[in-house]
DNA sequence: TATTGTTATACTCTATAACTATA
DNA sequence: TATAGTTATAGAGTATAACAATA
């Protein structure tokens, strides 16, 4: 084998390794706010649809009870809201309020600022390729 | 712009997007053993080394009283265990036990099946190439 | 009857603060 | 005095089981 081959657990490694160092990014800045990697993922979530609960625990995989005492402490704080849905009543739609939408966004830049360390090391080309590689990997 | 160019937030996108995804693979594999993620990261780990707490936490990026605990309920249930540094008296050092190396090494070879679907999207030269990325990311 | 969501319960994860032992 | 680790405490995350409301 080529020196240039990979091995397949190289690969593995590989995503694993930027995986823990991308949660920990998610983590730290989720903490300078006050919320944790699950909280952070909420929002990223909601930050382009209104989902109902059932569907947020499909997301997260995790269980709808769970879900019932994340929701309740973002709502606590103001973050997002829950509605009754008006077509079938057992539902309940979650949504960001206004306050929970500007998090999303300042944190979402200023997780694009914390990984740009790692990623500019990339020229343009080399950040396209991966970036078609990981779509690939995701579908 | 030509379509190829990624515009930075793809390269976000698709990073976290894999990295929940690996995440998930991870936390799903660790449950089937009754370990959180957190119990798997501290197996692959103390894997290829053996550590002191301190350097545990550091790693992790998590608090020594954190550390304690988690090395408590992992020693209890026989997957690790901790020794007195023979040369320095207050350091406390961390290793797999014959049960845990066996746990972690299914694991593996677990996740790595579990990514298959996945990885087994690429060809043998795409492959290589996303590792060669993903390194260069992780310096 | 089945589905959606909440609540009660128990355990794990996590940090802060106070402590013990060693250097 | 400083460092390594543990313990007590409190709050968040998590699943299971039992429940209420709606379909």
């Amino acid at each position: 084998m080529a020196a240039t081959d990979s091995d397949g657990q190289d690969l593995i490694d590989a995503l694993v390794g930027v995986s823990f160092a991308a949660m920990a990014v998610l983590t730290r800045i989720g903490a300078e706010h006050d919320l944790s990697l699950t909280q952070v993922r909420v929002l990223g979530i909601l930050r382009d649809r209104r989902v109902k609960m059932s569907e947020l625990a499909e997301y997260m995989g995790l269980d709808k009870s769970t879900i019932s005492g994340l929701v309740d402490r973002a709502e606590k704080r103001g973050l997002l809201g829950r509605t009754q849905n008006s077509v079938d009543g057992r539902v309940v739609d979650v949504f960001l309020t206004a306050e929970g939408t500007e998090l999303a966004e300042r944190g979402a830049a200023q997780v694009a600022r914390s990984l740009s360390p790692m990623t500019g090391r990339l020229t343009r080309t080399e950040a396209s390729r991966l970036t078609a590689l990981l779509e690939t990997l995701l579908r």
